[in-house]
DNA sequence: TTTTTTATGGGGTGAATCACCCATGTTTTT
DNA sequence: AAAAACATGGGTGATTCACCCCATAAAAAA
């Protein structure tokens, strides 16, 4: 019997993951959360075996939730359910210690499979996002360029996200307690690295990560 | 009793609709579609009381789907159900003559409630969306500016959405062969009228409200 | 019909940005 | 131990941005 926890903010999709997985015997749901914080405290109380998890929650990401409950119940699967097909995400929810990503528009079979390959300790990886994690293989096996876009340091993505955010060199330099010409330069390395023209382009890339939001 | 049509993408979200709504009497599914332009043809044909219409869809919009089917069935209400509860996308889809809007993170009751206001004829509006209608209405009465942050002319949302794309005023102005002081001028007067700081600001404004996408 | 808005264009100024060049000390990797 | 990457800072010059001033013709609203 696999113990499961659904993770999500949405009562209709709550409901809707009750009427796939109710049916199944070998399924059965041992409690709900609303928000990341919620499923935190849900699953070390509880151990489930599986977490189906949103990864857009009100309070935090569940890329963020997932890492906090690996990192101190590491034996719980971690299953991701998102709207978000966005590579970015799915990347992340990989680092984080996912066992599964299913996006929301496959069909209840596929994540019925999902779950039980996940309380197994394998991982399912739905197909088209599959194939993503295999391009981006073969990317860094054939050109020797291991430059997958994401590829920043942590300090250039701390000014990312503030040079995202429509603060100045300046402003930035004043927060962070460095020089302005060392922001400028930061700034410089990121829209090299990204190949980025200017700083309306460098938003639309932070976006695209989930690195601000709109 | 009620005939009703579900358009949504996600066979999950579709689900928990069907759990919700096939213990009511009297309402009764009569088809659904996973796309917008099925979801035309399918209201035609059946010609249901009411849709209840995901706002995002693979082809086109379901405000757009809503519009044409507003125009050939003014008799048929729409409800919409997002988890997007973005003012603009509020708005427009009011504009296509949408007769309720219900966000899915919605109590399941709530659902049920707007889509019997609709049939009816009425229109139900979830209360956190119904305060922005107000507020928005009680701003046009009190201060004499009908200034809601939407107001831009065609000309400048066309030179927004360039803007927000990344190009540089001379870039724009040889896109649309104008001088590219009228396109800094344009851009002074859409910043001054949103109140925005910088280019890195009208980004995240345009991409909030769909102008363009990130 | 007068007034307002819209779209177009120009000039000027100071600040900010961007794209180059340079360096040093620390950490990490090889 | 040597090499690479990282974070920090500086300089210079061309470009762009943001904000002021001005105007005119057409269209829309009062």
């Amino acid at each position: 019997m696999i113990k499961l926890i659904l993770v999500d903010d949405h009562a209709i999709v709550r409901s809707g993951l009750h009427m796939i997985l109710d049916p199944e015997e070998d399924i059965k749901i041992i409690g709900e959360a609303e928000t990341a914080s919620e499923a935190v405290q849900l699953a070390i109380s509880e151990q489930p075996d599986v977490i189906l998890m949103d990864i857009h929650l009100p309070d935090m990401t569940g890329i963020e939730a997932a890492g906090i409950i690996k990192e101190k119940s590491p034996g719980i699967a971690i299953v991701a359910l998102t709207i978000n097909e966005d590579e970015a995400y799915f990347f992340r929810m990989l680092e984080a210690g996912a066992s599964g990503y299913v996006p929301k528009r496959a069909a209840p079979e596929e994540l019925l499979t999902a779950i039980r390959v996940a309380a197994e300790g394998e991982v399912y990886i739905y197909p088209s996002l599959a194939k993503l994690l295999v391009k981006d293989f073969l990317h860094q096996q054939e050109t020797g360029e291991a430059r997958n876009p994401g590829d920043l340091t942590d300090r250039e993505m701390e000014l990312l996200a503030h040079l995202a955010d429509g603060a100045t060199n300046l402003e930035i330099a004043e927060t962070l307690h460095i020089s302005p010409k060392t922001v400028a330069r930061h700034r410089e390395n990121i829209m090299r690295k990204l190949d980025l023209r200017n700083r309306t382009e460098l938003v639309k890339y932070a976006i695209r990560k989930g690195i601000i939001k709109p």
